[in-house]
DNA sequence: TTAATCATGTAACTTATGTCACATTTAGGT
DNA sequence: ACCTAAATGTGACATAAGTTACATGATTAA
């Protein structure tokens, strides 16, 4: 189904093993001895593009961190229908593993790697542990929580405001941003993250192009409007 | 614009003068220690119905914690177009307020006292100090943020996958929740909150009503489908 | 009591989006 | 090079929802 990108921006080999030193770059803010504490507790996880890290419904049993790689959230619904929400990347972490570490809760999200992902799990106990016995911590689990609070209203926005159009361009921006200006995506791909129709899209699509916001090509949307 | 309810069902009068015996039964499970921080800091506010609580991009200045009452949380947008996304009432907490304790920041969202009110502020800096004093404050600040980001999925549910008369019907649902059976309500304000038009929202309801889900009066709607 | 204002009803129409049916193009495997 | 499956293009049509334009009924203030 999804088309696996192992060849995109993102990419652990620049990486290579994981060091506590390379914790340091990519969680910057934290105190010293945290990074001993996740260095001594997180499991390093490598996934594949394409491969499921969360279901809704699914029980949470530890807090992930992306070290890196794009993680993409979405929501499902009963008949399997998806809308996309947002996605992580390396430095961020999991708000609904973050916030199932009082009790042992269940997720209403899912979750997918988009390009090949190194993850660091952490037990769900000690989460509310460090909150208390490290600020920084703290301070990243609330900045965290904002953020993600804040996509899902910028979410709400488009859909409860805006038009097919301006909601497939405010799509498209977000991956561009995330991915670059060329778009390894197909027209039934962008439709089902919009929960909408694939003739659809390729019909918007088209208006698009001939505003010269984007050059469409099999597979592929080259996005060209610059937008500053 | 929008209507009193000052006569609806909830009522400060119930409780008379604040104490922290109130407060405790209001707020349970926190630690004894907290009660009295929060006594000896809170402020107490009481608004009236109508009464306007946080406008987007206003900033944020204190903690507020819901007395007792019901507080309208909606989304507005650039045009003043608004979009329903939850009620709170007594014991609960505005997670906006919640989530700006790090940084002053401005709030994502709007707050309106649908009926009387009563409301504690809270200075900002005391939320990081008793994040990590009080174990109870932040499994307290955790649930409440969690609950809330569990109503923006529903929320992006119901608009990204359900049809107008499945999202009316789940909005007289919320309301009669936190209400009653009988709505004082017009049309006119269910389409402001749901952004639609009133006669969509007219034309649906009359369905509702073919189908004795609802009686319609003027300015009023009774919910009289059983749904168990 | 009367006028004015507000809430609701309703028909006709427009528009955005979804659906169906089928044609055309393209990349990849054999 | 050929065949096949996947991706895209396109027109016709269906439907949900928004819009316009009034009519009617109910409450309130004068």
């Amino acid at each position: 189904m999804l088309p696996l990108r192992s060849e995109a921006i993102s990419n652990n080999n620049i990486l290579g093993a994981m060091t506590i030193e390379k914790l340091k770059v990519i969680f910057p803010n934290l105190e010293e001895s945290l990074y001993d504490d996740i260095w001594n507790n997180a499991t390093i996880k490598e996934v594949k593009a394409g491969e499921s890290l969360l279901r809704v419904g699914q029980t949470i049993r530890s807090t992930m961190l992306i070290v890196d790689g794009l993680v993409k959230l979405y929501r499902e619904d009963d008949e399997g229908k998806e809308y996309f929400l947002y996605y992580l990347q390396g430095g961020e972490a999991c708000s609904m593993s973050l916030i199932c570490a009082i009790k042992h809760n269940t997720s209403e999200m899912s979750a997918k790697a988009l390009t090949d992902a190194t993850i660091l799990t952490i037990p769900l106990d000690l989460m509310n542990l460090w909150m208390s016995k490290y600020k920084s911590w703290y301070q990243f689990v609330v900045l965290s929580y904002r953020s993600r609070f804040e996509e899902l209203l910028k979410t709400i926005d488009a859909i409860a405001f805006s038009n097919m159009d301006e909601r497939l361009e405010n799509y498209l921006n977000k991956q561009v941003e995330k991915l670059g200006t060329t778009l390894k995506i197909t027209h039934q791909e962008i439709a089902n993250d919009l929960n909408s129709s694939r003739e659809v899209i390729s019909r918007l699509l088209k208006k698009m192009e001939a505003k010269r916001w984007v050059v469409i090509h099999r597979n592929e949307i080259e996005w060209i409007k610059n937008n500053d």
